[in-house]
DNA sequence: GGCCAGTTTTGTATCCATCAACATCACCCC
DNA sequence: GGGGTGATGTTGATGGATACAAAACTGGCC
């Protein structure tokens, strides 16, 4: 009753005695209004600082029926394509003014729903979800019905009702194939991935299109199907040279079927880049490094943030206007092809 | 006032009507408490299915002057070993009930700070945090105070009162060198890492204290730090290769690093695993599935998520009882050294 | 002084689950 | 029969910010 009672939380209406004014305008400062002057602004930020006060999120969202929490649901935190995105995301929903809270679903359906489902209490301000393989339209529209505004990232759920951020696959696997067929090679092979997938038949559209476009006649074709890793690369490669012993040059689903392709090729005694030609997608950050470094179409994960925040911000208008963001995709030949 | 209001949400109180209960047993249902009966319990639970209630985190954490969400800070998502390490403590956090904010700190100082103190407006259950390099033992201890239970990983700030849970770095390079020693290789390099973090000193101190212990007069060492990356892995081997031509064994900080090294000593024609020796730390997924397999110390990215839990649980005793727990390691060879 | 339109500021009700303290109940023991 | 004990259940106040509407300023002008 007299003595400052230590153990009490400092809340607004503490700052706002201090700053002289009412608890509205320091939640007007707060909330980064414009609706406030100048003067009581200053006093008010003067006020937080003296006194260490700490925003109460809790009591925010509750109030205001919605947090500042952005969910993200990435597919496979430990592909590293997956990571470097997830960075950049996070990084640019952070500078949107929301936090984001990353959660990763392992490509399983059933924890991909689980973790949806705790997200949802959280009443967040928007759901941005890499999905897995399986992903059911009508789910995910429930999602959007149930007040969610969602953003799908890299892969498509045909029939849902969110907007898309997605690179240009087809773009991508065309300048790449090509490339190699510029290149004189007839020979070729479209290596990795999973038809489940909707960046799988893109990157795959473009592969064949252009063989297609080509009008040649000499052409050998193999298409082998793989787990998106390391292991899957080098397996499937085996594979292609098995169908193909006279193989010249391989398009791979992504930079780490690459890698392991590459590996492969190595401890095969074939040299990547000289006696076979290898290309990859994403661009990974050592895929320049590497040797051979490896020729692949760069996707920019910044941009895709970009877009992402894009839609963060226009709400409601985004849906509307721009349903599917497809976002450039630059080819990037080195050494490999 | 008489139609059922379309756009009200549903909250306890509906369900504590639904099921013919009071809003605090409803409650007492949600927070999974004992003192409510089977029959109670079930009733409440059938209503909450039928009304399609969601649980509202907000309120929750508002009243209870606590979330459930526990921040997760790491150095470096785009590091394949955190983000290995991540997607363990993520799933063995929401195993425990909590939700994991995930955010990355980019080894940036700054960000960190930052990162944290956004965290705190969340009244976070807990702060997991894996320290970027230079952080002040003095701010940690500040959020200690603050009321954060704070528990750090991988690497020590050494004066922060904060439990921590770290691999045994020192007996994982010990075995590592004991056994290049036991295969008759006296030019021995340790590379990579970087004298800022505390996990470097305990591996290189590992690695020092074998070669000491062992009382070899015909020893020739090589020490060189290189950054965390593939890149500083090639690097590193070139100059520890100028340094002593006749290098015979690597001890590599990490992983990554081996594996930059890998690929140089290919590209400089010399077999990894044949002409030289080398071994990492970490044991990553594809360290078994390269060719040559790399030796390794594997870290078992599950313990380290168990060893975290078990300081979550345990709240006021933890800090006294476990202030440090060191998660057992195990050497394994393979055919690169 | 009074009035206007626009900008700032303020008072009050509200968001929804939890806590504390208090009822209730069945059951048993002396 | 009085009252103790332990398990369940309930009431009412509470956490801290925001939405909304109403009030209080602005400065200019009749």
């Amino acid at each position: 009753m007299t003595a400052n009672n230590v153990n009490k939380n400092i809340t607004v209406f503490d700052v706002a005695r201090q700053a002289g004014v009412s608890k509205s305008t320091v939640s007007l400062v707060l909330t980064e209004s414009d609706k406030v002057s100048e003067k009581s602004k200053e006093k008010v930020l003067k006020a937080i600082d003296e006194l260490g006060y700490v925003y109460n999120r809790d009591a925010a969202a509750l109030r205001s029926r919605r947090s500042n929490l952005v969910g993200v649901v990435i597919n496979d935190l430990t592909n590293p394509y997956s990571a470097q995105l997830a960075v950049g995301l996070e990084r640019h929903i952070r500078s949107l003014g929301y936090m984001s809270v990353l959660v990763n679903s392992g490509e399983d359906l059933t924890t991909q729903k689980q973790l949806v489902q705790q997200l949802k209490e959280y009443r967040l301000a928007a759901l941005v979800i890499c999905p897995t393989p399986g992903t059911d339209a009508q789910w995910l529209n429930q999602q959007i019905d149930a007040g969610i505004p969602v953003i799908q990232i890299m892969r498509e759920v045909v029939g849902a009702r969110a907007p898309l951020v997605i690179p240009d696959n087809v773009k991508g696997t065309s300048l790449v194939t090509q490339h190699l067929l510029d290149q004189g090679y007839r020979h070729l092979a479209f290596i990795g991935g999973n038809e489940s997938i909707s960046d799988f038949h893109e990157r795959l559209a473009g592969f064949d299109r252009t063989l297609l476009k080509a009008q040649l006649t000499n052409l050998q074709i193999t298409r082998i199907q793989a787990p998106t890793n390391r292991h899957g690369g080098r397996q499937a490669i085996q594979q292609a040279l098995q169908s193909d012993p006279n193989l010249q040059a391989i398009v791979c689903f992504n930079d780490v079927i690459a890698y392991g392709a590459i590996e492969q090729l190595h401890a095969l005694g074939r040299i990547p880049g000289k006696d076979i030609a290898v290309a990859g997608f994403d661009d990974l950050e050592d895929s320049c490094r590497m040797s051979p470094a490896l020729t692949t179409v760069h996707i920019d994960a910044d941009k895709i943030g970009q877009a992402v925040c894009r839609l963060l911000g226009n709400k409601k208008e985004a849906v509307a206007s721009e349903g599917r963001i497809l976002v450039d995709v630059e080819f990037i030949p080195r050494s490999s092809g």
